[in-house]
DNA sequence: TTAGTTATAGTCAAGTTGACTAGAACTAAT
DNA sequence: ATTAGTTCTAGTCAACTTGACTATAACTAA
């Protein structure tokens, strides 16, 4: 499952979008569902999740993480499946290029419909680990691109946490994180006083188990 | 891949333990390993992790949760393998009953020889992630009784965090969290001053798929 | 009775956080 | 050219948290 930012139609603030794929077959043919597809014997959990991503939306984010594996005995009504969901970020120059078509389409992620199979549920989740990990860890810089202001950062985490921050105090704590550099430029064409941009130095933290195939 | 407090044997403090067993086939014959075993169609992930750990420690703990999905390509020499392991805590009176025998063996958590397959990495990763729940959340209590002294809990975290922390400072931080509750009784028999009983009132935070078969 | 040990409460300085003030630097309107 | 509007940015201050430390309480063993 991908998350990425857009900005709203209304407000025009960046706000979280995931993309579906929509069912082509039974069960819940027609109805909008996370993508996803099969593992082959040749490649790992990662290089898979990869793989179907590329296939489904085109996108091939930077941030890949494992999930969860999902596997109850009902979660599809005529085989047992279980899934291995990944989670993804990727910045906005990249989710514009993303295919969207008949099939695929990006969706709000607090305004989804009722999905296929358990993933309402599975997004559900992705978002409370989302949240957490945007509390403790650095990881809202996967949503932005190369440079950004620190305002930006701030409509980031008040994109995902739902609430406003004080812009003073959260200067004050994003810079005393470390991975964060001045670049000494400044975004220019504003309507105010332009602000610098930053840049972000840190490494994703790896997953135990995500070395590509050699 | 289970953890428990035992007591060290040469210091008597409580330091982790994990039960492994003997691989009685090739590949990696002879050599220790965790437990696990197949994944039947009738049950989910957390239900067969539950049979496998009683079917082969005898070990039924209350707290159980998914750790990690392990799909790389060169796991197992003989064959491709993804393991959904999950991680859990026994209490001491539990792990003290647990079978011990030629083909299962108790090891300190930090004294591990080379195991089958990827089994250190795994248990590397568990490690860490324990620590780090340990830090956050309220885990310590699964790795103890019902009920308890502050400074049983203290032992905890240094026997998982490795190092020593401030009886006071820790008593403060301790009482200032939810979920801990004073019985008003005493732990007799010591050799010094009755420390008080204490008693976790807190929930396990659930799994997002941990529903028991019907 | 005393020494030894752990349990428990409290103090204090240093650091962090949240609410707030204020000036700096730009654009758009007059 | 000036002013109003907006965001950017730095700083202040009280409340709270943390780590180091002191002191007393309550027990056992000698």
């Amino acid at each position: 499952m991908i998350f990425a930012l857009r900005p709203s139609e209304r407000s025009g603030r960046p706000t979280l979008w995931i993309p579906l794929v929509r069912r082509i077959r039974e069960p819940f043919k027609d109805q909008w569902a996370l993508p996803g597809g099969p593992l082959t014997h040749s490649e790992s959990l990662q290089d898979a999740a990869s793989r179907n991503l590329r296939e489904t939306s085109g996108l091939a984010p930077k941030y890949l993480e494992q999930l969860y594996a999902f596997g109850g005995l009902h979660r599809s009504p005529t085989q047992r499946v279980v899934s291995i969901v990944y989670w993804a970020l990727v910045q906005p120059t990249e989710a514009a290029l993303a295919d969207e078509s008949e099939n695929v389409r990006w969706f709000r992620a607090d305004r989804l419909g009722e999905l296929a199979f358990d993933h309402n549920a599975i997004i559900d989740y992705a978002l409370g680990r989302l949240r957490n990990k945007m509390a403790y860890g650095s990881i809202a810089y996967h949503l932005l691109g190369e440079y950004f202001t620190l305002a930006q950062v701030r409509e980031v985490y008040e994109a995902v946490l739902d609430r406003e921050l004080d812009p003073a105090n959260f200067r004050r704590q994003i810079k005393a994180t470390p991975d964060i550099e001045d670049t000494g430029e400044y975004l220019q064409g504003g309507k105010h006083r332009p602000p610098r941009l930053y840049r972000f130095t840190g490494r994703p933290g790896l997953d135990p188990d995500n070395r590509s195939t050699p």
